[in-house]
DNA sequence: ATGTTTTGCTTAATCGATTAATTTAAAAAT
DNA sequence: ATTTTTAAATTAATCGATTAAGCAAAACAT
């Protein structure tokens, strides 16, 4: 800017006001107007974000935590999240927290250090505290696909209660009666409530005893998985089984397919989130579908919102679809 | 900073010296030195990153550019990078190009704007003047999966060429002699090696008739896929079929699928660089793996080193591995 | 007793943009 | 001819940190 100001013959406000579309405002003279514009485009100036950012406050960055972008549901949530930021004029920085809440808090201080203008964040378990006191600064928070109870903030989640609770209701109006379901050990509400619906759909149908639940630690998926798996395939107390999440679905499928059990004879399977495994397992898999697009979309949407100076809380429950399949026929 | 000076009542230099770590260098005081980070935890102090960054010229973030990040193929790399980038301090910024190159422009202007320290950039189509004049300035790049042939800059590729013959050869070693080949319609060095590595195979094999590539375009990949596979499925000139790419392969494996081709009593597969559904398939797919791991650790390393100041230029080839399983048997 | 080091700290410029406050000159009004 | 208004520009503070240069007092040397 200095260069243009120099060049030109004027101080370096005229150029900055030139630039920013306030010569009308500030009544540059017009020659002046079109000389810094040559000027400009000569010496190819391109502004520096971060001294703008640093004198107006704002970085125009919002900040994207998800559990593991490498995740196709994380990485298409995080796609959608760029595209609709782009949009706005906002550049996404983003963080894995691998369910961690130690890696979590790291994140969140970094994007902070960053003066990111908002943050979405996928909480992960025992990340409370460290949303409660990001909510006690300023800066605008979106929950997204989880959220935790306690805290009033913006969410946009699933409706997993419903979803659950449809999905057995799938499985028992097609006669499937011992439904398990396997699910994250989590406190997290997402998963609790996936778990309710499940637990709930059953005790509504009389099967309060059928109930078997399987929970697998995060970091340690595979191999509980394989234990589980192999655990309620020799017991046979199942005909139906239900996944929480989409890496779940997968990991047990690879356990179904390991033991030759036919689906959905043997047994019915529902899956969650989609992923293209689920179109090619046979039978092709039914599952419960989330909106992606919508969540990512409401998420920047009500983010954008909140840092443009809305301070009402919005909690979005988007509807889940069933996509029924042969795996439970 | 300023808060911290006045409650310990020194001046914001030596706040500034204690918290860098300079304290012995600059002899400050024992006292002052212990008081001033007593003030800085009682005052969560946050340095302003982006003050920081004005002053200092850097910014410790990187810049990513990907074909597409919902696409697990670079999701996985994004996190590889991420995880490397953490590992020394740096944080990822990063967009999609959609392998268009007018988005690849914007995106590397943005980025530029943000005053990355560096960028990773896998290079669409028609970018090779954005990445020269990128190379003019003093900002490092890394080339990653894709490269420009005339440009002579860091790169971290897939030996494309021996991956291709090798999967031919994989072909014809089993009898499969009528190979056909789906890339994308690209002038991307990565595609053309791809490309060239079957072609020339089929030449040293004297097949050089049986010859026959489709390429689709990427942007309208699903449709033309649909038209080619149909074509090649009535035509039955082809016995065996490798893809260039994983979205290719799966894509393609609906067509087969639908079409209810046995693989490979009538048509032997071989896909590319790795996916959950090469694994559900009926039957499991051979295909060429990329070291993805190595591929992100070495774009990060290569990147932090010339932004450290190194200027020699690295181009790493790495090797593939022919994942051997039943379709191509 | 005087000069030289060492120690411990402050001052102020700087990074590159934004913007409130001010100045100057010309035009318009009285 | 004088005052007022308007137009067009400049000045300088500011954002929050870093850091070269400078200064004063204490410790040491001669």
């Amino acid at each position: 800017m200095k260069d243009i100001a120099e060049k030109v013959g004027v101080s370096t406000a005229l150029v900055s006001y030139v630039l920013n579309g306030l010569e009308k405002e500030k009544r540059v003279g017009n020659e002046v107007v079109q000389k810094i514009h040559e000027v400009a485009k000569e010496l190819k100036y391109k502004p520096n974000q971060i001294a703008r950012s640093l004198r107006k406050g704002s970085t125009n960055t919002i900040g994207l935590i998800v559990a593991d972008i490498s995740n196709p549901f994380f990485g298409q949530l995080a796609r959608v999240i760029e595209d609709e930021a782009a949009k706005s004029g906002y550049t996404v920085v983003f963080g894995s927290s691998d369910e961690n809440s130690e890696k979590s808090a790291t994140l969140i201080d970094t994007l902070l250090n960053r003066q990111v203008d908002g943050l979405i964040i996928t909480p992960s378990e025992g990340s409370a505290e460290q949303i409660k006191s990001l909510l006690k600064g300023d800066i605008p928070v979106v929950l997204m696909d989880r959220y935790l109870p306690d805290i009033s903030t913006n969410r946009v989640v699933l409706d997993n209660y419903m979803a659950t609770y449809a999905a057995v209701n799938c499985f028992i109006s097609r006669g499937y009666k011992k439904v398990n379901m396997i699910a994250y050990k989590s406190s997290l509400v997402h998963m609790q409530e996936r778990i309710r619906g499940y637990q709930e759909a059953m005790k509504d149908n009389g099967l309060a005893n059928e109930i078997i639940l399987k929970e697998i630690r995060y970091s340690h998926a595979k191999s509980e998985m394989q234990k589980v798996m192999e655990d309620l395939l020799t017991d046979k107390k199942l005909n139906a089984l239900l996944f929480a999440t989409n890496a779940l679905s997968i990991l047990g499928l690879y356990a179904i397919r390991k033991h030759n059990i036919k689906v959905p004879e043997e047994l019915a399977v529902i899956g969650f989130d989609g992923h293209e495994v689920f179109d090619f397992f046979q039978p092709p898999l039914t599952y419960i579908q989330q909106p992606l697009e919508e969540m990512g979309k409401e998420s920047v949407k009500i983010l954008l919102d909140q840092i443009k100076g809305s301070r009402k809380k919005v909690q979005i429950e988007l509807t889940h679809r069933l996509v029924e399949r042969a795996s439970c026929l």
